[in-house]
DNA sequence: TAACACTATGTAATAATATAACATTTACAT
DNA sequence: ATGTAAATGTTATATTATTACATAGTGTTA
Protein backbone atom coordinates (compact mmCIF):
# COMPACT_ATOMS: atom_id res chain seq x y z
CA UNK A 1 0.00 0.00 0.00
CA UNK A 2 1.34 3.28 -0.99
CA UNK A 3 0.68 6.75 1.19
CA UNK A 4 -2.13 8.03 0.98
CA UNK A 5 -1.59 11.78 -0.68
CA UNK A 6 -4.04 14.34 0.80
CA UNK A 7 -5.18 16.75 -1.86
CA UNK A 8 -5.13 20.60 -1.55
CA UNK A 9 -8.43 22.01 -2.07
CA UNK A 10 -7.91 22.85 -5.54
CA UNK A 11 -6.35 19.57 -6.25
CA UNK A 12 -9.35 17.51 -4.47
CA UNK A 13 -11.50 20.19 -6.71
CA UNK A 14 -10.50 19.14 -9.96
CA UNK A 15 -9.99 15.84 -8.90
CA UNK A 16 -13.51 15.10 -8.21
CA UNK A 17 -14.75 16.97 -11.01
CA UNK A 18 -12.65 14.57 -13.45
CA UNK A 19 -13.80 11.53 -11.68
CA UNK A 20 -17.34 11.78 -11.86
CA UNK A 21 -17.29 12.71 -15.48
CA UNK A 22 -18.14 9.80 -17.41
CA UNK A 23 -15.77 11.09 -20.54
CA UNK A 24 -11.99 12.77 -20.26
CA UNK A 25 -12.08 16.16 -20.06
CA UNK A 26 -9.82 18.89 -21.23
CA UNK A 27 -8.21 21.74 -19.48
CA UNK A 28 -10.46 24.55 -20.52
CA UNK A 29 -13.65 22.91 -19.76
CA UNK A 30 -12.28 22.25 -16.23
CA UNK A 31 -11.43 25.39 -15.73
CA UNK A 32 -15.21 26.26 -17.05
CA UNK A 33 -16.81 23.80 -14.45
CA UNK A 34 -14.68 25.22 -11.75
CA UNK A 35 -15.13 28.71 -11.87
CA UNK A 36 -18.12 28.97 -9.83
CA UNK A 37 -15.63 27.52 -6.94
CA UNK A 38 -13.53 30.14 -7.27
CA UNK A 39 -10.84 28.87 -9.61
CA UNK A 40 -10.48 31.17 -12.19
CA UNK A 41 -7.45 31.14 -14.04
CA UNK A 42 -6.07 28.14 -16.28
CA UNK A 43 -2.93 28.14 -14.32
CA UNK A 44 -4.35 27.03 -11.75
CA UNK A 45 -6.02 23.98 -13.09
CA UNK A 46 -2.94 22.98 -14.80
CA UNK A 47 -1.09 23.09 -11.86
CA UNK A 48 -3.43 20.66 -10.35
CA UNK A 49 -3.65 18.57 -13.32
CA UNK A 50 0.80 18.58 -12.71
CA UNK A 51 0.01 17.04 -9.54
CA UNK A 52 -2.91 15.10 -9.79
CA UNK A 53 -1.10 13.48 -12.97
CA UNK A 54 2.65 13.12 -10.76
CA UNK A 55 0.79 10.97 -7.93
CA UNK A 56 -1.13 8.98 -10.48
CA UNK A 57 -4.94 10.10 -9.45
CA UNK A 58 -5.59 10.95 -13.21
CA UNK A 59 -3.92 10.63 -16.51
CA UNK A 60 -3.06 12.43 -19.69
CA UNK A 61 -4.81 11.11 -22.95
CA UNK A 62 -1.83 11.99 -25.06
CA UNK A 63 -3.86 12.17 -28.32
CA UNK A 64 -6.38 13.85 -27.05
CA UNK A 65 -4.88 16.82 -24.58
CA UNK A 66 -7.38 15.32 -22.11
CA UNK A 67 -7.93 13.90 -18.43
CA UNK A 68 -9.07 10.89 -16.77
CA UNK A 69 -9.10 9.44 -13.36
CA UNK A 70 -7.24 6.66 -12.91
CA UNK A 71 -9.82 3.53 -13.48
CA UNK A 72 -7.33 1.50 -11.72
CA UNK A 73 -7.13 1.30 -7.94
CA UNK A 74 -3.97 -0.15 -7.68
CA UNK A 75 -2.13 2.37 -10.46
CA UNK A 76 -0.53 4.50 -8.03
CA UNK A 77 1.78 6.36 -10.04
CA UNK A 78 1.27 6.65 -13.59
CA UNK A 79 4.64 5.01 -15.12
CA UNK A 80 2.70 2.21 -17.23
CA UNK A 81 -0.35 3.61 -18.83
CA UNK A 82 -2.33 1.77 -21.16
CA UNK A 83 -5.66 3.38 -23.11
CA UNK A 84 -8.24 2.34 -25.61
CA UNK A 85 -9.86 4.82 -27.39
CA UNK A 86 -12.61 4.85 -29.63
CA UNK A 87 -12.09 7.17 -32.45
CA UNK A 88 -16.01 7.49 -33.03
CA UNK A 89 -17.35 8.43 -29.52
CA UNK A 90 -13.98 9.08 -28.07
CA UNK A 91 -14.75 6.90 -25.47
CA UNK A 92 -11.34 6.07 -23.43
CA UNK A 93 -11.08 3.50 -20.93
CA UNK A 94 -7.83 2.18 -19.14
CA UNK A 95 -6.33 -1.06 -19.76
CA UNK A 96 -5.10 -2.98 -17.15
CA UNK A 97 -3.74 -6.43 -17.63
CA UNK A 98 -0.48 -7.48 -15.53
CA UNK A 99 0.32 -9.49 -18.87
CA UNK A 100 1.08 -6.97 -20.87
CA UNK A 101 2.87 -4.15 -18.33
CA UNK A 102 4.99 -6.89 -17.59
CA UNK A 103 5.49 -7.82 -21.26
CA UNK A 104 6.22 -3.69 -22.06
CA UNK A 105 8.08 -3.40 -18.55
CA UNK A 106 10.53 -6.54 -19.80
CA UNK A 107 11.10 -4.85 -23.46
CA UNK A 108 12.03 -1.40 -22.05
CA UNK A 109 14.19 -2.93 -18.96
CA UNK A 110 15.80 -4.79 -22.61
CA UNK A 111 15.96 -1.88 -24.58
CA UNK A 112 19.07 -0.60 -23.53
CA UNK A 113 17.39 2.85 -22.54
CA UNK A 114 16.78 3.52 -18.15
CA UNK A 115 13.37 3.09 -18.60
CA UNK A 116 11.25 4.77 -16.56
CA UNK A 117 7.35 4.85 -17.64
CA UNK A 118 5.50 4.41 -20.72
CA UNK A 119 2.14 5.20 -22.53
CA UNK A 120 0.10 3.35 -24.83
CA UNK A 121 -2.77 3.81 -26.73
CA UNK A 122 -4.67 1.95 -28.83
CA UNK A 123 -7.38 3.46 -31.75
CA UNK A 124 -10.06 1.68 -33.20
CA UNK A 125 -14.12 1.65 -32.16
CA UNK A 126 -15.18 0.44 -29.17
CA UNK A 127 -18.02 -2.48 -28.99
CA UNK A 128 -20.81 -0.21 -28.99
CA UNK A 129 -19.96 2.07 -32.07
CA UNK A 130 -18.38 -1.33 -34.02
CA UNK A 131 -22.00 -3.12 -33.68
CA UNK A 132 -23.51 -0.04 -35.52
CA UNK B 1 5.48 -3.08 -51.76
CA UNK B 2 2.94 -0.17 -51.21
CA UNK B 3 2.62 2.24 -53.85
CA UNK B 4 5.09 5.24 -54.27
CA UNK B 5 3.26 8.76 -52.83
CA UNK B 6 4.53 11.38 -54.92
CA UNK B 7 4.50 14.12 -52.52
CA UNK B 8 3.41 17.46 -53.65
CA UNK B 9 5.38 20.76 -53.46
CA UNK B 10 4.97 21.81 -50.04
CA UNK B 11 5.05 18.20 -48.51
CA UNK B 12 8.08 17.80 -50.16
CA UNK B 13 9.98 20.56 -48.78
CA UNK B 14 8.28 19.99 -45.40
CA UNK B 15 9.25 16.10 -45.83
CA UNK B 16 12.95 17.44 -46.26
CA UNK B 17 13.19 19.93 -43.55
CA UNK B 18 11.86 16.80 -41.00
CA UNK B 19 14.25 13.93 -42.55
CA UNK B 20 17.50 15.93 -42.73
CA UNK B 21 16.65 16.89 -38.99
CA UNK B 22 18.41 15.20 -36.07
CA UNK B 23 15.54 15.60 -33.63
CA UNK B 24 11.82 16.03 -33.95
CA UNK B 25 10.90 19.14 -35.21
CA UNK B 26 7.72 21.03 -33.52
CA UNK B 27 5.12 22.50 -36.57
CA UNK B 28 5.77 26.18 -35.77
CA UNK B 29 9.52 25.72 -35.95
CA UNK B 30 8.79 23.89 -38.89
CA UNK B 31 7.09 27.18 -40.06
CA UNK B 32 10.08 29.19 -38.96
CA UNK B 33 12.36 27.12 -41.24
CA UNK B 34 10.48 26.54 -44.61
CA UNK B 35 9.24 30.82 -44.57
CA UNK B 36 12.63 31.16 -47.22
CA UNK B 37 11.00 28.61 -49.47
CA UNK B 38 7.31 30.56 -49.43
CA UNK B 39 5.65 28.46 -46.83
CA UNK B 40 4.00 31.15 -44.58
CA UNK B 41 1.09 30.05 -42.94
CA UNK B 42 0.48 27.38 -39.50
CA UNK B 43 -2.27 25.91 -41.58
CA UNK B 44 0.38 25.32 -45.00
CA UNK B 45 2.46 23.14 -42.34
CA UNK B 46 -0.22 21.61 -40.96
CA UNK B 47 -1.80 20.60 -43.90
CA UNK B 48 1.47 19.07 -45.38
CA UNK B 49 2.31 17.13 -41.38
CA UNK B 50 -1.54 15.54 -41.52
CA UNK B 51 -0.71 14.34 -44.84
CA UNK B 52 2.52 13.08 -44.26
CA UNK B 53 1.09 11.21 -41.00
CA UNK B 54 -1.51 9.61 -42.86
CA UNK B 55 1.19 8.32 -45.44
CA UNK B 56 3.36 7.03 -42.98
CA UNK B 57 6.37 8.84 -43.90
CA UNK B 58 6.34 11.18 -40.80
CA UNK B 59 4.72 10.32 -37.03
CA UNK B 60 3.47 12.73 -34.63
CA UNK B 61 5.40 12.48 -30.97
CA UNK B 62 1.74 12.95 -29.13
CA UNK B 63 3.67 13.62 -25.57
CA UNK B 64 5.91 16.27 -27.44
CA UNK B 65 3.71 17.74 -29.98
CA UNK B 66 6.60 16.85 -32.24
CA UNK B 67 7.36 15.17 -35.59
CA UNK B 68 10.31 12.62 -37.11
CA UNK B 69 10.86 11.02 -40.12
CA UNK B 70 9.89 7.17 -39.55
CA UNK B 71 13.10 5.29 -39.39
CA UNK B 72 11.51 2.25 -41.05
CA UNK B 73 11.27 1.53 -44.41
CA UNK B 74 8.94 -0.30 -44.23
CA UNK B 75 6.56 1.49 -42.01
CA UNK B 76 4.35 3.10 -45.23
CA UNK B 77 1.72 3.86 -43.25
CA UNK B 78 1.30 4.99 -39.28
CA UNK B 79 -0.60 2.01 -37.85
CA UNK B 80 1.42 0.30 -35.43
CA UNK B 81 3.91 2.88 -33.81
CA UNK B 82 6.91 2.98 -30.99
CA UNK B 83 9.07 4.92 -29.68
CA UNK B 84 11.48 5.87 -26.81
CA UNK B 85 11.97 9.14 -25.53
CA UNK B 86 14.53 10.44 -23.48
CA UNK B 87 13.23 12.57 -21.15
CA UNK B 88 17.00 14.12 -20.64
CA UNK B 89 17.98 15.10 -24.12
CA UNK B 90 14.42 14.58 -25.40
CA UNK B 91 16.52 12.44 -28.12
CA UNK B 92 13.38 10.15 -29.46
CA UNK B 93 14.37 7.01 -31.81
CA UNK B 94 11.33 4.23 -33.15
CA UNK B 95 11.75 0.99 -32.09
CA UNK B 96 11.02 -1.52 -35.07
CA UNK B 97 10.22 -4.52 -33.41
CA UNK B 98 8.02 -7.58 -35.12
CA UNK B 99 7.62 -9.44 -32.37
CA UNK B 100 6.09 -6.41 -29.83
CA UNK B 101 4.19 -5.03 -33.25
CA UNK B 102 2.35 -8.53 -33.19
CA UNK B 103 2.11 -8.33 -29.58
CA UNK B 104 0.65 -5.41 -29.21
CA UNK B 105 -2.14 -6.27 -32.26
CA UNK B 106 -2.79 -9.16 -31.19
CA UNK B 107 -3.84 -8.00 -27.65
CA UNK B 108 -5.84 -5.14 -29.13
CA UNK B 109 -7.32 -7.96 -31.07
CA UNK B 110 -8.70 -9.91 -28.13
CA UNK B 111 -9.67 -6.52 -26.35
CA UNK B 112 -13.52 -6.52 -28.13
CA UNK B 113 -12.82 -2.96 -29.66
CA UNK B 114 -11.99 -3.01 -33.90
CA UNK B 115 -8.74 -2.15 -33.33
CA UNK B 116 -7.21 0.57 -36.28
CA UNK B 117 -4.09 1.60 -34.67
CA UNK B 118 -1.77 2.10 -31.56
CA UNK B 119 1.32 4.18 -30.32
CA UNK B 120 3.23 3.17 -27.65
CA UNK B 121 5.94 5.83 -26.10
CA UNK B 122 8.67 4.75 -23.71
CA UNK B 123 10.06 7.22 -21.55
CA UNK B 124 13.58 6.98 -19.34
CA UNK B 125 17.05 7.96 -19.86
CA UNK B 126 18.70 7.19 -23.60
CA UNK B 127 21.85 4.98 -23.47
CA UNK B 128 24.20 8.49 -23.82
CA UNK B 129 22.32 10.13 -20.62
CA UNK B 130 22.23 7.49 -18.49
CA UNK B 131 26.43 6.83 -18.53
CA UNK B 132 26.42 10.59 -17.36
C1' DT C 1 7.81 30.77 19.00
C1' DA C 2 10.71 32.17 15.45
C1' DA C 3 12.90 30.86 11.52
C1' DC C 4 12.97 28.02 7.68
C1' DA C 5 11.66 25.26 3.83
C1' DC C 6 8.25 23.58 1.08
C1' DT C 7 3.89 23.44 -1.10
C1' DA C 8 0.04 25.62 -2.77
C1' DT C 9 -2.53 29.71 -4.33
C1' DG C 10 -3.80 34.13 -6.90
C1' DT C 11 -3.40 37.06 -10.92
C1' DA C 12 -2.03 39.02 -15.28
C1' DA C 13 0.10 38.54 -19.36
C1' DT C 14 1.69 35.90 -23.07
C1' DA C 15 3.51 31.85 -25.61
C1' DA C 16 2.73 27.78 -28.21
C1' DT C 17 -0.21 24.72 -30.68
C1' DA C 18 -3.98 24.03 -33.87
C1' DT C 19 -8.25 24.92 -36.67
C1' DA C 20 -12.23 27.47 -39.22
C1' DA C 21 -13.70 29.74 -43.16
C1' DC C 22 -13.28 31.07 -47.61
C1' DA C 23 -11.13 31.83 -52.22
C1' DT C 24 -8.25 30.01 -55.73
C1' DT C 25 -5.29 26.84 -58.26
C1' DT C 26 -3.39 22.46 -59.86
C1' DA C 27 -3.47 17.62 -61.33
C1' DC C 28 -5.52 14.49 -63.89
C1' DA C 29 -9.19 11.39 -65.51
C1' DT C 30 -13.05 11.18 -68.41
C1' DA D 1 -13.27 20.95 -72.14
C1' DT D 2 -15.33 19.48 -68.25
C1' DG D 3 -15.68 17.53 -63.84
C1' DT D 4 -13.62 16.33 -59.68
C1' DA D 5 -10.38 15.67 -56.06
C1' DA D 6 -6.32 17.34 -53.99
C1' DA D 7 -3.53 21.02 -52.86
C1' DT D 8 -2.61 25.85 -52.04
C1' DG D 9 -3.02 30.74 -50.23
C1' DT D 10 -4.64 33.96 -46.76
C1' DT D 11 -6.77 35.95 -42.72
C1' DA D 12 -8.56 35.38 -38.55
C1' DT D 13 -9.37 32.88 -34.50
C1' DA D 14 -9.63 28.97 -31.23
C1' DT D 15 -7.35 25.98 -28.08
C1' DT D 16 -3.72 24.49 -25.10
C1' DA D 17 -0.05 25.68 -21.97
C1' DT D 18 3.60 28.50 -19.59
C1' DT D 19 6.26 32.65 -17.56
C1' DA D 20 6.68 35.82 -14.10
C1' DC D 21 5.78 37.62 -9.91
C1' DA D 22 3.38 38.19 -5.46
C1' DT D 23 1.20 36.04 -1.49
C1' DA D 24 -0.47 32.55 1.76
C1' DG D 25 -0.67 28.13 4.12
C1' DT D 26 1.64 23.89 6.32
C1' DG D 27 4.79 21.45 8.76
C1' DT D 28 9.58 20.97 10.81
C1' DT D 29 13.00 22.25 13.70
C1' DA D 30 16.20 25.46 16.36
ZN1 LIG E 1 -4.36 4.29 -13.85
ZN1 LIG F 1 -17.35 4.31 -29.57
ZN1 LIG G 1 7.65 4.43 -38.85
ZN1 LIG H 1 19.40 11.29 -23.65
Amino acid sequence: MQKQQTLSRNQKIIFDLIDKSQEPMKAYSILFNVQKKGIKAPLQVYRALDKLVEIGKIHKIESRNAFIACQNSSCQISKATAFSICESCENVSEISNTKLSKYLSNFAESSGMKYSKYNLEFFGLCKKCKSK
